[in-house]
Order: structure tokens, then C-alpha cells, then sequence
DNA sequence: AATTTAAATGAAAACCATTTCTACTTAATC
DNA sequence: GATTAAGTAGAAATGGTTTTCATTTAAATT
């Protein structure tokens, strides 16, 4: 189930291209988060014909249906990570080596509360997220 | 204190220059987030000469000095706001009409914690931010 | 008030991550 | 296998943002 990348594909009614289950299983490899080019070099070694703009497309795609995280980086670039944490929570990210680490806490029980009593709006979306260096990154500085 | 610009800018060791206190008075003025396009827009009103770049670098410098927020948007565009309110908070922002509103709950402190516990690493910075459409453009569409 | 110095600025150009376009290919359905 | 809508490659365009560098300005120092 939680890799079952065709059965998710077809769920959110995407054919099954080799080139989308390819950046899937590269994506899933990783505990860091990667960029659209760098997943488009590691598709370049299985693939003649490979295009950055499939790339792209594809984890656009794959974010709108939530298989896979868009991180919110400090220098604005796209990152992108691949979380087999299927229910709803957070991420720690270090700066530093790119780890992706799960926070369990979410506050949006609470948000939801103040958004109706208060600001009586309808929320869409919400972003949490913990930038900071990891164990391993803290070590080998100190 | 809450508005005395120049005071403001001295303290981070920014100069007191006729255009960064028009920014600032600018975004002060606003209720919703701005873009540095639109507002250098505002300022070719008040100036004869003025660089969009000095505008971007302004921004920046004082977002900074965490005089003014940046928004994270979802079309990934650089957006600015100055709260009035300088005790630490987050924001719900309407994706509709760029209005945004204090969200007095953070859950900093519970997140400091599940990362002491579990993953060991030092915080650096953290978002939160709550996107939706706020009670003024709910209303209209129904 | 004049001098000095580092910081700030404007204009033009560069940058470069991301998107668009078009012709071609492929997956899925029957 | 034929059909059709979706996916893709490659090249080009896009456009928000940053860099460069010569000039100007704020503000500290005479
Ligand atoms: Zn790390
Ligand atoms: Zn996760
Ligand atoms: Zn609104
Ligand atoms: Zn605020």
C-alpha cells in the first residue's frame, strides 16, 4: 500500500508512465529532499530521453495529490520530498545536510478554533515547518 | 514606538534614507501583502527616481531585521507585510484578497520540545502560516 | 560648514529556475 | 490492433529577482 505506486497513480487518475514511477522510487530512496534537476540528473542515468520539463510537470502533479511534499526553502528554490508518513504531520528540515525528519505535533486543531472564533474565514492550506541543522550536522560542527 | 521608523533603522544599523522609511510607510498603510513590484509602484509616486532594486534589497534587509514579514505564497512570489503587532506571531492571509490577520497561537514551544526529544537538532527558524479565504471574500461568493 | 567615508542607489544587464509551445509518442480502453 | 486522450522532448521564452558598477547620499568627523 504505501508503495503501491501504480495503485496511487490510478487513484489520482494519472497513467502509469515509467518516467512517473521512476521519479517516485528515486524519491523514495532519499531521507533528504531533492530538487526538480537533481532528480532530473538521476533520471538522465535510466533514461536516453528524459526532459526537465517532465520533471516538473510530474512533481507538480504529484504534490497536488499529495504523494509527495513540496519543502518551503529559505532560498526559494523547488525541493521536493517523498514522506511514507501517510498521515497528516510536519517536517524538520536541516539547512545544512537536507534530512527530512517528522514532527508529529500539529497545531491545526487549535488554528481551526481560532480561525472560526476569530478571523471567520475558511482555511485552505496551512504550512508548518521546522528549519534548523540536525544531530548529525550539530556534531560535526561542534 | 510602535511606528518611529528612524529609530527603527538605526537599531539594525540601517541608514535613515528618505526612501526606506517611504517603504515602510507604505506597507504600514496596507492591510493586505504587497509585492515589491507593486511597491515600487507606489513609490515612483513620491520619487522621481527609483530603482526597483532598491526596493528588493530594502525589502529584504528588513524582513531581515524582522521589521516586516515575508508571506510564503503558494505561486512561490515574493510578498511583504508590516505588522503592527510585535509580539511573536503567525498569520492567516487570504489567498483571495491578500488581507491578513494575526493568528495569536504557536505552537513553538511544543515543537522545541518534540525536537529536544527526538530529533536532537537546533531550531533555526520556523514557519507557520495559515492560507484561506477570509470572512469578507467567503461572503461575497455565497 | 566643509571634509571624509562607508553605505545606499539607479540603470542596465545578467541570471536562471521555471514555464510554455509544438510536434511527436505512449498508455489505456474497447 | 485501432482509437483517443494524456504524456513527453526539445527548444525557446518567460519574468521575477539579483548582480554590477558608476554615482549619489547619509552621517560621522573635523
Ligand atoms: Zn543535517
Ligand atoms: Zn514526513
Ligand atoms: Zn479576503
Ligand atoms: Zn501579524
Amino acid at each position: 500500500m504505501l508503495n503501491d505506486f501504480p495503485l496511487t497513480l490510478k487513484k489520482l487518475n494519472l497513467k502509469v508512465t515509467p518516467k512517473r514511477l521512476a521519479i517516485l522510487e528515486i524519491l523514495l530512496k532519499e531521507s533528504v529532499y531533492l530538487s526538480p534537476e537533481e532528480i532530473w540528473k538521476k533520471m538522465k542515468k535510466r533514461f536516453n530521453r528524459i526532459g526537465l520539463p517532465t520533471v516538473y510537470r510530474n512533481l507538480e502533479e504529484l504534490s497536488e495529490g499529495n504523494i509527495i511534499s513540496k519543502i518551503n526553502h529559505p532560498n526559494r528554490q523547488l525541493y521536493y520530498y517523498l514522506c511514507q508518513n501517510r498521515s497528516h504531520h510536519h517536517h524538520f528540515i536541516c539547512l545544512s545536510c537536507r534530512k527530512v525528519e517528522d514532527i508529529s505535533f500539529c497545531a491545526a486543531k487549535e488554528i481551526e478554533g481560532e480561525v472560526k472564533r476569530n478571523i471567520r474565514g475558511k482555511i485552505l492550506s496551512h504550512i508548518l515547518q521546522v528549519n534548523g541543522l540536525c544531530k548529525n550536522c550539530l556534531e560535526k560542527k561542534g
